[in-house]
DNA sequence: CCCGGAACTTGACAGTTGTCAAGGAAAAAA
DNA sequence: TTTTTTCCTTGACAACTGTCAAGTTCCGGG
């Protein structure tokens, strides 16, 4: 009896652990659809049914699945930071000098600043609205501490391959380039053909100073 | 006859000007109460007639002198921007030394980030916005080289006090500067109360090493 | 096969939005 | 004063918003 009501509450809990693994997968089907549109339109413009209407979904199973607007974005935040912390990660890991870290590290750098500019665009977005909306604050508050992780992790290579130490601190590192991320993204966007080419030559220029 | 057109013709040219005048003192009036509901609620969350009810006027003034939203969120904007760029000039100006320069400028950060909290988390927000919107764009774009200028006047003359010449780029100085101050408020709205000491003692470290 | 619940659709709701037009008040011109 | 122009208020409009509840479809367990 005991073992058959330990079989069945075991059958029951991995059911429920499948369940809910549909269900998250499902989320995150659902919040990779909303980034499309999110990162087309920004916040401000995005509306549940405009995200419906991109998508293969209706309206209404946004509500199925998340409480609110709010939650929706929300777990289009979280999912977007799995997908961006890593970028860099393989140059980091492969890479066997300094020219060779500086060049792969430059070639991400312009591919994402042309490829994945409305994904980023939209990260500056929603890391605005966290000044605004505290619902908000939490996750882009620790993606931002991975991001400043993911630079820091290049810059100590670097200084490594050069026996040295990164000359200044992780904070200092990462608001430097994401500034000039920030800039040439925003010249890019404003169709300014020289914003890429000018942040490579910055940031080549600057690496060695600053590590 | 000659005399009379003229004189006419003059009259009627100065009340232009008068009324024009007239038109844009009332213009940034509005902008200015309407600045005030922005920095409150966000570009995303603002409506013309939560704007008129914060302030004075009713919402159908904001359509007798604005042409539509975006038209008076770009005034909004480029008012802001005046008050914005010479905020550090008195202090470089009067500033004899190295400390008294370096104290001057961290004082006033550390007031701006307390103070005028709510008009600087606006301000990245539409800079967010612009990476959308194409209207804002060029405003945008024309304050932040204005910024940039005004963090390269603080540079140089700190440079020159100490007899030397800025080490990097006028556009990466801006981008660290505005990146930590943008990570600093963040963290400060967010409620992290060593956001502003630690901000004070980056940017102590960091002057010395880029001037 | 059937049935119960999960997954999803649809349509409606109350509230909000930008915009505009008709009209009144106030000021300027005559 | 009267007339005309400027300035502003008010109310209405259609469209859109997030939310929800009633109903439908689908699927797995019995």
């Amino acid at each position: 009896m005991a073992r058959q009501a330990t079989g069945a509450a075991k059958r029951e809990a991995a059911a429920e652990i499948v369940r809910d693994d549909k269900f998250n997968a499902r989320r995150i089907e659902l919040a990779e659809a909303a980034l499309e549109t999110l990162g087309e339109l920004g916040f401000a413009r995005t509306s549940l049914r405009e995200i419906a209407q991109n998508s293969a979904f209706t309206h209404g199973v946004f509500h199925y699945y998340f409480s609110d607007k709010l939650d929706l974005i929300c777990c289009c935040v979280r999912h977007y930071k799995a997908k961006c912390v890593t970028r860099y990660d393989e140059v980091v890991a492969t890479a066997t000098s300094r020219d060779e870290l500086t060049e792969g590290f430059l070639a991400k750098l312009a591919a994402t600043l042309q490829n994945e500019a409305r994904m980023h665009r939209l990260w500056y977005d929603l890391r605005s609205q966290a000044m605004f909306e505290a619902a908000f604050r939490k996750d882009v508050l620790e993606i931002d501490k991975s991001l400043e992780a993911m630079i820091w992790r290049i810059a100590s290579r670097y200084a490594e391959l050069g026996g040295k130490r990164p000359a200044s601190s992780p904070g200092a590192l990462y608001a430097l380039f994401d500034g000039l991320f920030q800039s040439a993204l925003l010249k890019h966007l404003a169709g300014d053909k020289r914003a890429v080419p000018e942040l490579l030559d910055e940031v080549r220029r600057l690496l060695p100073t600053v590590c």
